[in-house]
RNA sequence: GGCCCGUUCGUCUAUCGGUUAGGACGCAAGAUUUUCAUUCUUGAAAGGGGGGUUCGAUUCCCCCACGGGCUACCA
């Protein structure tokens, strides 16, 4: 094993905003890095110029700090391995271009995008590779000269690399073990572009990936196929003693049907696949967002961690601390993960039970401000303390608890029918000279007077209370009655009681 | 079509040849409660099929089926 220092790289391309998927593979970097002592790389792979778009770079940053992944280098970060933007790099990714060429193992290739259209048409597999690549217009079939010519002349070109066939390729993947691959059913995959005068994926991330000292490269399993040619690659360039390691991560997959989670599936499932709420700059449709959506970061985190790799005993709620002490490469599933919305709320209403109450508050205040209503934090504290136990999200809180803020105006009409009896009107207002001497207007002491009373009246208990609760809630529903007299304090729940009598009678 | 990877409850998963196949989400029932929740208890629920190897396979091997990925001058 080598005793380099761990350098890992997460490195989306800014063709929109990151989605679950990719920010799973961004905390299992982040993860293995920081257990390791290692680093973590942002790099912006934006060598397709056709799928840039504007805003993506700053979304994948923003969202990925809301969730506390940190990065320790690249775009945004700094760091000595730069410039991190792929399409800034041309000069450099030229130069091995140029090394493959001389060394032999790249060719010029002059077919066009529509040639080789056709040659697909009309041969069925047709494959760019050592079988074909003799037939095709490109440097290994013209002379130097009619090369020179051509280029001279200004026609297009690619770069491919020159796989050589019938040679076994291993990739040492540390989750799937070893994989064997014939480089005969390789491909001399494009290098370098025409269209845009950049590399194509291969090549820029083999060069940086090497020049930035990446010591392990985990990503999708998407990637799993041209991992061989990714070996192939780092022996080609000279590199095959310092190449990384591999780690193909199993995919996320859609909740219902077939196929991996994509970015546009959107809202259409019913639940986000963004990290944060994302305006499409082209559309002007905007997709949702965990975070908008009321979702607490280390929710998240712990839920996506969990979603393919697990600790190898039961927990299950984990910080981003003892998920960089746990996590293990070895314990990543190898089938992909079908996306459980339904499991990703029970962590949200975990974490917001394991929250401080005065953290809480602190999120519901806007909540609360938002209602016009204005509250003491103090209060908005102890209401969070007492309902926060059913909530799933911190927006939950105001259906929940609104009337701990506003009055109720109008009453529930099934719980009316249910809970006010004939003689209810008179009970409470007898209940209204219980409360109103009470001092201290105390939780126990309280519940301890009302029942005395209830007792020695020989009333139901059941019916004053539900048709006390109704006067202070306007419906069926919310915590201990005594909790709710002693928050909203004796003057106002005798209001409440009062106003339930007159309207209700 | 070709190539690659995978396959345990509905879902996420544990099991590194011998287990009553465990946990969690969700679901159902019950308990608690003055209500609604929370909480607690219990329950239903799984090794794709066929061959091997072995005293013994969910576990190892092969075939098939199924699922997923890749197959662009996209990443």
């Amino acid at each position: 094993m080598n005793q380099k220092k761990v350098r890992v790289r997460f490195a989306p391309s800014p063709t929109g905003p990151l989605h679950i998927g990719g920010v799973r593979t961004a905390l299992y970097n982040y993860l293995f890095a920081k257990q390791n002592g290692g680093d973590l790389i942002l790099r912006i792979e934006d060598t397709d110029s056709q799928r840039f778009v504007p805003g993506a770079e700053d979304y994948i940053i923003e969202a990925l700090t809301w969730l506390g992944i940190r990065f320790d280098e690249g775009v945004g970060f700094g760091g000595e391995h730069g410039p991190y933007r792929q399409s800034e790099r041309r000069e450099i990714y030229k130069q091995y271009v140029d090394q493959l060429l001389g060394s032999g193992h790249a060719y010029i290739a002059f077919d066009t995008p529509e040639e080789l259209a056709d040659k697909r048409k009309e041969i069925p597999n047709f494959q760019y590779d050592a079988s074909t690549r003799m037939q095709m217009r490109n440097s290994l079939t013209l002379s130097k000269e009619e090369v020179q010519a051509l280029i001279a002349d200004g026609q297009q070109y690619v770069v491919r690399v020159k796989i050589e066939p019938n040679e076994d390729v291993h990739v040492n993947d540390l989750i799937r073990g070893e994989v064997v691959i014939n480089s005969s059913i390789l491909d001399d995959k494009v290098l370098y572009k025409s269209a845009d005068q950049l590399p194509t994926y291969h090549l820029a991330n083999i060069v940086d990936d090497h020049l930035m000292e990446v010591t392990h490269v985990i990503r999708g399993e998407e990637w799993l196929p041209s991992a061989p040619l990714h070996v192939l690659l780092y022996r080609y360039l000279g590199w095959a003693d310092t190449m990384p390691q591999f780690a193909h991560l199993a995919l996320l997959l859609k909740p219902e049907g077939n196929g991996k989670l994509s970015k546009r599936d959107g809202d259409r499932l019913g639940f986000p696949v963004f990290p944060l709420e994302w305006h499409d700059p082209k559309t002007g449709e905007v997709s949702s967002g965990y975070r908008e959506s009321g979702y607490l970061p280390e929710a998240v985190v712990n839920f996506l961690a969990l979603l393919g790799w697990n600790p190898g005993n039961d927990q299950e709620i984990m910080s981003m601390d003892e998920l960089i002490r746990m996590f293990d490469l070895h314990r990543c599933s190898k089938s992909g993960a079908k996306f459980d919305y339904e499991k990703g709320k029970w962590f949200n209403h975990q974490y917001i039970q394991m929250m401080d109450n005065r953290e809480a508050a602190a999120l519901f205040m806007p909540i609360v401000e938002s209602h016009g209503v204005k509250a003491e934090p103090a209060y908005v504290e102890k209401v969070v303390g007492m309902m926060k136990n059913r909530a799933t999200f911190i927006k939950d809180l105001w259906d929940l608890c609104s009337f701990f803020f506003v009055a109720p105006t109008e009453y529930d009409e099934k719980t009316r029918k249910k809970r006010w009896k004939e003689d209810s009107a008179a009970q409470l207002t007898e209940l209204i000279e219980v409360l109103r001497t009470r001092e201290p207007f105390d939780i126990e002491g309280t519940e301890e007077e009302v029942k005395a009373w209830i007792e020695s009246k020989g009333y139901h208990l059941g019916n004053i209370m539900n048709a006390t609760r109704l006067a202070l809630v306007g419906e069926g529903k919310g915590p201990h009655i005594f909790d709710i007299t002693e928050a909203l304090g004796k003057e106002e729940s005798i209001r409440r009681i009062q106003r339930a009598i007159e309207t209700l009678g």
